[in-house]
DNA sequence: ATGTATTATTGCAATATTACGATATTATAT
DNA sequence: ATATAATATCGTAATATTGCAATAATACAT
């Protein structure tokens, strides 16, 4: 018991829910948000911007990069990250075609 | 420890994380998916047509229902639910304009 | 080689979520 | 009033998530 039974969906769901979970934190929201104000790419930083400490930060990012979301490149002893836009173009798309079919024959 | 430390974002950012958390689990997608193909307003069926207990089904319209997302109305003994189209457009037009505004300065 | 700075991993405690059986509630029908 | 059907709530077990201290790994500089 407890775990989602993942099985008894389709894959279309699955990707949605999955897809919803990467933004179904705040921090995950305010990193891809404090991506977004940067000049270039971003490196730590978000630990003293953030206010997390920075294994939590880590481990969010984590997140954030399974999902495909983020492009990471060494510059010296940090890491640049950036967002992939292009696999976050794919979300946008993914979720907007849920928000339409789901109005679609709605009462 | 624990648990989210909601008050170090702003209410945008936790605004955003509540929206996607609705849609983060595939029963609740599952279920919207369901109202969707309906004619009319749904009812019951939701526990045979998705396979969790009728007390899981309940819990997980509870949060769909928390959320604003759920019109309910009663017929007879049965409750039929249907989707808050405003409510729902407004989930897709914030999210839209995190994703909108998280591309914008992005590298 | 040693020191320093950045990021990742490990281990663990606190809390949240998921799922369901049992039971209560609500609304109709007989 | 009693039975029936639909939904909600309670209690609880299993699992997941969040957060952090401690530690490891990585990359550069001296």
């Amino acid at each position: 018991m407890g775990s989602s039974k993942l099985h008894i969906y389709n894959d279309e769901i699955n990707e949605i829910a999955a897809m919803a979970k990467v933004f179904a934190h705040p921090a995950r929201v305010a990193i891809l948000n404090y991506i977004s104000r940067q000049e270039a790419c971003i490196c730590n930083d978000l630990v003293d911007e953030i206010g997390l400490a920075q294994p939590t930060i880590s481990q969010h990012l984590k997140v954030i990069n399974e999902a495909g979301l983020l492009k990471g490149s060494f510059e010296g002893k940090s890491i640049c990250y950036c967002l992939n836009i292009e696999r976050f173009n794919y979300f946008q798309k993914k979720l907007n075609s849920f928000f339409k079919q789901t109005k679609l024959n709605c009462c």
